[in-house]
DNA sequence: GATGAATGAGATTTCATTCAT
DNA sequence: AATGAATGAAATCTCATTCAT
């Protein structure tokens, strides 16, 4: 099959995948239901993805990749602004996309947190062979320090043209940001689909504060 | 069976459980695993705990019991502090607590997210009416917002006392500080159990940075 | 479980394989029917039965073990005849067997030729590790000789008591009386479950010209 | 394609199933297997043969033929000799091409137990419509009786000639001689490919008996 | 006519959970 | 209350066979 449309094929599967996923969650997704919203059978399901856990990583990965391409095109809608803007946008851009997508950010929020960053001498019992040999789990090897990259260089160029100041090391900075959008992320999630309330508190508010407070992080020289 | 007979036999599974899962994760756990770590039968085992998740929640009550102790205890610490010092320690004491028991620390994060506060017209796959029936779920929902309500009533304290000029409403404050725990927690979970380092930085410094932005946050009367 | 009843479980299991084996042949028959005609769960056959193979193996060895019950008792009911009597009486006995019974003879007509007598140096690339694991092919291994056995040492009583004066060796003789058992069964099994006819020819006569043959053979000094 | 060039691809693919067949048994063997070691596809092989068991005729039609010529040239070459002669030369023959031919002679095994004779009220379960529609099948019913007819046709001759004074139904006594064969097979193909030993048994001796057998069969008036 | 992809049917496995004793 | 056996639901796999190009 030409490449083309093998990737088209995958792209339709893992929509549909998505869709049943984010209905009914990973553990409760059926693999012949995901088959039937994709209009193939269990089998040639499986012929594209080896396992229910493949098929979750390619949703991850195509996640992590949507991900990337907002950071990238957010940089470069910065280039013109100063570092600081770039990154305060780039943290912007990191809630809304989740906002915007409940799958992607609960996906990417496990991946995450199961990643235990190949750190050495790990169970990691989850990590069954199956999943390590996929394709998916490659892919986004190669792929999830990207966003973490693209924040520290522009980080990096706030200190140069001086509108950021901090002593920070730019990487435990953005770490710091990516630990904020994690916590929204979560409070997001936690307040459900309708992206409103919790304990009374507004979500846009809490977005505000976020982003507030990194600048306050970046533009201060000693914390 | 006597209840002192019963409760020690309980908190014997769960001891069992928190082994296994600690080891191989929810979802690859086994009931005959736990079963077995605890020296019964699959059978007793439910006789005991209803379900797998009902056997997760006692584990996530159990810790989430253990974090509102040490929320207790820090707070009487710091009776005679200022309002300030007492939220702050209350952070410190959050994050040492997820250091100290990574389980105890995913697990609450988890339950956290899945909790979307009764949030409306959700499926919830795995609130399951058996799920809503069991004696912790229940208990869970019991104590699930002390941990806020302590640092809630400590801000206000901090307002009282001059020691916290913010104007941010208490409770966002609370989530903001609830939110930077969560980063941490996923930083230090991705940096796997040697407690470490993660892309080269320095977790402890990270616990500062949060501790003193944190600090900022409540000492400025608008950011 | 107890042995006893266990024992009952596996043969009711048994029973309805073969119900299943001699309707549809083994090809066709679906473990899921067997199943429900044992009146229990797929899961629950695969209990008791690792696999179809192993499942068509304790078929087979019920067969053998039938057959070795048939050769028991008829030699039994020979001891006071001359050896002869008891060596054709057993060629009328398997003959007989195989007519009453289908599914065992075609059963044992295939396990017979399969077992290339563990002769060294094979591929046998039928015989998967799975089903050199049942317990039944090693129950089988056990016992398959018996009926073997069992002539040779009639022939050798025919031989002392005179009434066999053939110098053939007597397993020579067996594999002979064996043969034409097998070439019956053939025939028997050709011409269909109506045990008639097969090119217009009676198969009772061709037992008897069997069994005139064989005592020929006995009588004889030199071929 | 020219019908030559067709004859030759469907030798080729033949050929590639006979030896496939041959390692693995007809269970075992993959139609995948098959269709690369005759360096084609799964599909085309398909249009060469409808079936794997319209593949499995085939090698069973190419058996039938070759045992078919061995016959007619072993009458040929006894046309001087009396019809005993050359009814103990057929038998020989067809031991002979038992053990030159494995593979041929377990498949031919099975045709005729298979075939049960157009018998009614069978289930045949193999013998699907698609079978029988496949040109193999037809082809092997109208040569499937020449081997008895020929035997039968030599008989007769002896009967007339003198050499056979059995009074035993022509047809009845080509059926022993076949049973005897079949026999033979199966202790042939239970000695494994390594011609030579069962149970310490040597193959030769037994064929030697069925010959002698064989023709006290027909020299007897009455056995 | 040839090919890569897909289908359908059934075997086999894994577990949480339940039953019968 | 404890146990071994059984159930049910779904994952996964294997192949013969068929489709679409």
């Amino acid at each position: 099959m030409k490449l083309v449309k093998k990737k088209e094929k995958e792209d339709n599967i893992i929509h549909a995948a998505e869709s049943v996923f984010g209905k009914v969650g990973f553990k409760n997704a059926k693999m012949e239901d995901i088959a039937q919203e994709a209009g193939i059978t269990k089998v040639t399901l499986y012929s594209y993805f080896q396992s229910k856990e493949n098929l979750y990583l390619a949703v991850t990965y195509k996640a992590l990749l949507l991900l990337i391409e907002e950071y990238t095109r957010c940089i470069e809608q910065n280039v013109k602004n100063s570092g600081i803007e770039a990154v305060v946008a780039l943290l912007d851009t990191f809630m809304a996309f989740s906002e915007r997508n409940h799958l992607y950010s609960e996906t990417l929020m496990e991946y995450f947190s199961l990643m235990r960053a190949n750190s050495a001498g790990q169970d990691q019992a989850w990590l069954t062979e199956a999943v390590k040999q996929s394709m998916y789990y490659d892919k986004l090897q190669e792929i999830q320090n990207l966003p973490f990259k693209l924040t520290v260089k522009e980080i990096e160029r706030g200190k140069i043209d001086g509108s950021i100041i901090s002593e920070l090391d730019p990487m435990l900075a953005t770490l710091m940001g990516w630990s904020m959008v994690l916590g929204y992320m979560k409070i997001l999630s936690a307040s459900g689909k309708n992206v409103s309330h919790l304990f009374h508190v507004s979500l846009s508010d809490m977005k505000q504060v976020n982003l507030r407070l990194a600048r306050h992080l970046f533009q201060t020289k000693q914390l």
